[in-house]
DNA sequence: GTCTGGCACTCGGTGGACCCGAGTGCCAGG
DNA sequence: CCTGGCACTCGGGTCCACCGAGTGCCAGAC
């Protein structure tokens, strides 16, 4: 068991090593901290928790580093979020307020996120999949070719080409576009197959065939844009890493460029509350010296999407944790406004 | 006067230079190439070559290794652009041919020009200026709130609310739609403005703030979206550059994220052609140590963005060239069939 | 039992001495 | 104008000794 004092031990040393990014001795953790007993117990204590996984030495003749398992134990007993400063709040309120559209948003907070982190920040658009139907479109560009636009209550828009079976009348078009937005409108997209699955049947036969093909075409929309897009910034923050550096950086480039393996990251994240994987608790390899802190927001009470940041193992995980904390809801409020 | 030999001199120092990434010397050039004459000739053909400013030594004890100006001079008079293998130029077809949509086509040659040339590669999303456009579409959202949706020709699509100084009945927003419409589908956004501004006029008086309201937003839309767009990829193979890595990858992950940088430096590319800027000649100081390779393409006969790629200025130019010429190409195809 | 001071030991990193070899510039001769 | 020869330079690698931070352990104090 791991008296009060160990832990302390290893709060100083995880806050020293994140600090100083060199591995921390005994007599130096005395010096920096109030711990009230001397370096040889200090060492007492350090081979303890070297025993049990929480700390390691890099060379025989060298302070001690945490481990992943050291920073599990940091941040889930020892650590708190640290709430941002006033003067940061009013910076990302500021920053954010001026955004025009949904792609400057999330463009505005990708940057913000890594300018406050110091890290690679990774911002992913609001999902479709919790999202409603704020309208659909539906316009005639040639007498058998319309275009589907979708409008989602995230102000998302996508748009399809739908070449019709057969010519498709103005009336017609008019008709459909009214009866699939009563139906539509303020539902969710899950909800949206079963809400129109009889809708053909209500027109004439010879219309028939187009109106199936545009709800199809609608439905394809709708299980494609699952996929979600998400956008990175502040990749130069990882020449901050370490020295030892094209081994490290590299798979983390390569990591960051396979958006599919970031949004399974994202999608592993805990519903609600701050998520952080530590280095090998990440599945993909490439991020084994990472660790990922993410964070749900949203429009309204729930989430539709997430962002989180990339980092070395070794970050500030309170200072990061309270920053991405902080422009989650800032975000979300955003977006709830629009 | 650069005789001929010395010309050839300086196209094998470029070749092997690029080749080994090592400072290349007077024997190994003699061994390497068929340049029947001994290495003591080639020396003295290199003292006039440095004297010249075209190639230069890193230590004194060292071979010689390209100047700016010198890969300068093999772009312009020693290099022809390597054209593709069948192989590739096939593998470039079938892999953009999936494509579903313009985000698609253009995340798709990113992600190709990056696999291709083993660089960073950046392309611009199709420019609003050069477009027509193909569609306006006007939503009632709201009593007094509608949304404007722009459709160009080249299959983007751009939306904006509308805060109505007042009520807007569907009947005036169907006048509204139909009279933008037939005056703009078509023609060039340049030309948008002249087009529609006498038509608040025609409206009643009533009506007509709003008229000028969404002109207002419209012609702000196309202004706006004139800010162009860019997505890069291949940032992995930063981690090629050099072995002094921090110092040299920082400042380009830096610029590569300014993406304003990034529209500048494509926007001084030649209107036709591929154009390669080298090292110093790229205005801004991260790029220093870089070269952009970069070309137009577009659907029709003519230049609607550009794309090219960012590597060390130790370079394989006409391969690179080949490839990023050869993408336009493809890309300018796909988009017109779209 | 727990903490402390003392002590011998380990080992990575630094800096100097040294050598090797690739590459150069220069020169005299073909 | 080209060539072979030659003396010179200098970066990079290797070897080695030294230094110091840090450790583990132990005997003694509280």
């Amino acid at each position: 068991m791991l008296s009060e004092r160990r832990l302390e031990v290893l709060r100083a040393i995880v806050q020293d090593y994140v600090g100083t990014e060199e591995p921390v001795g005994s007599k130096a953790l005395t010096e920096r901290h109030r711990l009230g007993v001397s370096p040889a117990t200090v060492r007492n204590d350090m081979a303890v928790l070297e025993e049990e996984g929480f700390i390691a030495q890099p060379h025989t003749s060298a302070g001690r580093i945490p481990t992943d398992k050291g920073y599990r134990l940091f941040v889930d007993r020892l650590a708190g979020v640290k709430p941002l400063s006033a003067a940061e709040r009013r910076a990302i309120q500021s920053f954010l307020d001026g955004a025009v559209d949904l792609d400057d948003v999330v463009g505005r907070t990708v940057r913000l996120l890594a300018q406050l982190t110091r890290q690679v920040a990774v911002v992913q658009y609001p999902s479709l999949t919790r999202s409603t139907v704020r309208h659909v479109e539906l316009l005639s560009l040639a007498p058998a070719r319309l275009m589907l636009v979708l409008i989602t209550d995230t102000g998302r828009v996508e748009q399809r080409m739908v070449d019709c079976p057969a010519p498709f009348g103005e009336t017609a078009l008019a008709d459909l576009r009214a009866r699939l937005n009563s139906r539509v409108v303020g539902r969710r997209f899950t909800d949206v197959p079963q809400l129109v699955q009889d809708l053909p049947e209500s027109f004439d036969a010879e219309d028939r065939a187009t109106v199936s093909t545009v709800l199809a075409t609608l439905l394809e929309t709708l299980v494609e844009e699952t996929e979600e897009r998400l956008v990175i910034g502040g990749t130069a923050n990882l020449t901050r890493f370490g020295h030892d550096f094209p081994l490290t950086i590299r798979p983390v480039l390569e990591a960051l460029e396979e958006h599919m393996v970031l949004l399974k990251l994202l999608g592993e994240a805990k519903e609600s509350g701050v998520t952080v994987r530590i280095g090998h608790e990440n599945a993909h390899e490439g991020l084994n010296s990472t660790s990922v802190v993410s964070v749900g927001y949203g429009s309204g009470g729930e989430a539709v999407a997430k962002l989180g940041v990339v980092g070395p193992t070794r970050m500030d995980y309170p200072g990061t944790m309270g920053a991405v904390r902080a422009v989650a809801r800032y975000v979300g409020q955003i977006l709830a406004e629009s």
